[in-house]
DNA sequence: TGTACATCAGTGAACGCGCGTTCACTGATGTAC
DNA sequence: TGTACATCAGTGAACGCGCGTTCACTGATGTAC
């Protein structure tokens, strides 16, 4: 049964956003082809009519949710002046809460991938690493503008939160079940920390 | 073919390191009990004399490699006072050094497992989680003998370093092959950092 | 605009293959006398 | 100390099972006239 090509392009795109929520959720190895087709309400056998292999899946899939990451940092470099610095105070308020902690997967492809991603095939290993310099590049954009000048430095603390945020929450999450005194610990102090260093040199 | 006591232990030694080296360069998912078992020079039959499942061969081998990393930092404590500070300046500058990021796998348990430990089985989950947080008393105790006062900001220090490291190691790891400039440039910042504010507090 | 045919997204069964685990067997070690 | 037997670490084949991938088939869509 032929379907309308409009139709088949909206299946493509269910099919990966539920293989980014089950990879992140579940990891590359863990989850199957045919858990992702069965998860967006199709049989397993038409994977191959829109991907070459798993691994085409696993990489499309990370560049599609990299661009969500980079669009939600972007809002915050987007917004009015007045509010840059409280949507990042936001964002990283939220990156390291412990909702965020405890969701299934964790939201940011960096936590969910990290350990993995230099396992996988060079496709997945190439979109990943550009979506990481995009989203460097965004939250750098996001810093300069919450300060008053010294734009040249931005990427150097876009790389400094950047790793404080993945570490923190890698950490946080690992520990999450067996230790969540510890887990809450490590979350906080982090939080502390960071949101001290972006408001310190933001202009009144 | 019955053998010594001794030998048994010893070749239980051998599974466990074995273990422990391709569980953090392949991930625990794509490591089998066979090919552990044949790295060390057995036959995957005999594979439950000594285990009870893969799942307690991933939670003993994880205990062992952060004995091993606990013994490596309790070198830099344990060393006379005018040695403390070069010596934890040294464990940073391996941490971070390229070397490390282009290892096979990590030495680093957190970075090596960082966001598997999660979805493993809560054996595992228990032995990483006591892993970590001797770890973390190690390190905040050789962070305290390097600093004049202040002792009971150590555990907090510690809590900032280890983020910082593991954020970097792990996105360093994650983009080497992709975009080597980009990991040197996370690699080489966030060591000028963490030497930074270890270097603030020291005693002269 | 209407008709006839080719296309191709989706279905469900089947294929190898590798994995964790089990098992019958071996024979030197450990032990009870 | 010597002998007889039970133990058990190691072997190699076998078991299910789940996975990635392939395939013959379906039938509505897209297209050429």
């Amino acid at each position: 049964m032929r379907i309308t090509k409009a139709n088949a392009a909206e299946n493509k795109a269910r099919v990966l956003d539920e293989a980014g929520r089950l990879f992140r959720a579940r990891g590359f190895e863990s989850t199957g082809v045919a858990d992702v087709m069965h998860a967006a309400g199709l049989t397993h056998g038409g994977f191959y009519n829109h991907f070459k292999s798993k691994d085409d899946l696993e990489a499309q899939a990370c560049a599609r949710i990299f661009e969500a990451a980079v669009a939600r940092v972007a809002n915050v470099a987007d917004a009015p002046p007045a509010e840059r610095l409280p949507r990042l105070l936001d964002y990283v308020r939220s990156y390291l809460s412990t909702r965020a902690r405890d969701a299934d997967g964790a939201r940011c492809p960096m936590v969910a991938f990290g350990a993995d991603v230099s396992r996988q095939s060079a496709n997945v290993q190439a979109a990943y690493a550009e979506g990481l310099a995009r989203y460097l590049e965004a939250l750098a954009r996001a810093i300069a503008q919450t300060r008053d000048a010294e734009p040249t430095i931005a990427p150097f603390l876009a790389i400094d939160m950047l790793t404080r945020l993945v570490g923190a929450l890698t950490l946080a999450r690992s520990v999450a079940k067996s230790d969540p005194a510890l887990s809450n610990q490590i979350l906080a102090r982090t939080l502390e920390q960071v949101m001290e260093e972006a408001k310190a040199h933001a202009p009144l």
